[in-house]
DNA sequence: CTCGATCCCTGGACGC
DNA sequence: TGCGTCCAGGGATCGA
């Protein structure tokens, strides 16, 4: 499950891989997930990889404007335009060499200049991959809160403590913030000890100034160790993260709190689990937590 | 504004 | 061994 931290580590996988080269050609599978397919085999071939961006949970792969003089002028490509792309639960992009045998649920192939194709897998296509210019690129952008790791003080603050929505809600709204996903979310509340269905509105200030604190200690680490591999998350360069293993609370339901040997709870919050320490992270007056399950759960 | 429900989708875990 | 069921969850959407 990429988040911030995970899409920062393949952005920068990709960064040292693919930087300048150029798309020759453009292969397709399943294109329900792409937002119009035909733009990406129109306007891909012959652009240049400028840069590689991550943006919230999206990488950015800033593409030249078409060169040569094969292109016809007016096709709208004589502008910079940007290759979107959201890996979704299980998205996994990667240069490899074009003889390789495909991966199954392998939607998009980009042929390199070089002879690798870039390619993007996916098999529960929660993706999203859009071939924009510069303007609407820009008004979709715009939608999107925060950064995590820039974020001010009194932002965090002021983003937080005027709503209402419970503050695992808001860490998980990407118009609030950008790039927090569940685990993270989780994480960050166990360590600010706040309990996920606490409302934005209930924190103090020095809560919220906690949150922001471990949230962004969190996500730097989590960049550290390239990020967490829970269910198949690979790198640019096929490789997993490292970070799961320093969770302290996502998917630890059962097993003991790292700070107080309490056993790790759960409860859906905002529709999704949440998991926290029922002692350090006190519940909120009547909301419900799921009955720790009967099979008793692997070590840890 | 905020909530929950529903859908998208596949693979893995689990129960029988 | 195999089959059915549930669950995972980012995001869009819709109704309450």
């Amino acid at each position: 499950m990429p988040e911030l931290p995970e899409v920062e580590t393949v952005a920068r996988g990709l960064r040292r891989a693919i930087l300048g080269r150029r798309i020759v050609s453009v292969t397709l599978g399943k294109t329900d997930f792409i937002d119009d397919p035909v733009a990406l085999e129109q306007h891909l071939p012959g652009r240049q990889i400028e840069a590689v961006e991550r943006f919230g949970k999206f990488m950015l792969l800033r593409l030249s404007a078409a060169a040569g003089r094969d292109r016809l002028p007016t096709n709208g490509d004589a502008a910079t335009a940007s290759l979107l792309v959201h890996l979704g639960m299980t998205g996994q992009i990667a240069p490899m060499p074009s003889a390789q045998p495909r991966e199954k649920h392998t939607h998009v192939c980009l042929l390199l200049d070089d002879g690798r194709e870039l390619r993007y897998t996916d098999a529960r296509r929660f993706g999203r991959i859009a071939y924009l210019t510069e303007v609407p690129l820009a008004e979709e952008l715009k939608e999107f809160g925060a950064d995590p790791l820039e974020v001010s003080d009194t932002e965090f603050s002021s983003r937080i403590r005027g709503r209402r929505a419970r503050i695992k809600a808001l860490l998980l709204d990407q118009g609030v913030l950008r790039g927090v996903g569940n685990i993270y979310a989780d994480e960050s509340l166990w360590r600010a000890k706040i309990h996920p269905a606490r409302l934005g509105m209930q924190l103090s200030k020095e809560q919220a100034k906690k949150l922001r604190g471990t949230l962004q200690e969190i996500l730097r680490r989590a960049i550290v160790m390239r990020g967490s591999s829970i269910s198949d998350f690979l790198d640019a360069e096929g490789e997993p993260g490292e970070y799961q293993r320093h969770h302290r609370a996502y998917g630890r339901e059962g097993k003991a709190c790292y700070r107080c040997k309490t056993r790790i709870r759960r409860a859906i919050v905002a529709g999704r689990s949440s998991y926290f320490c029922p002692k350090c992270q006190p519940t909120p007056q009547g909301f419900a937590v799921l009955p720790l399950p009967k099979k008793k759960a692997k070590r840890d």
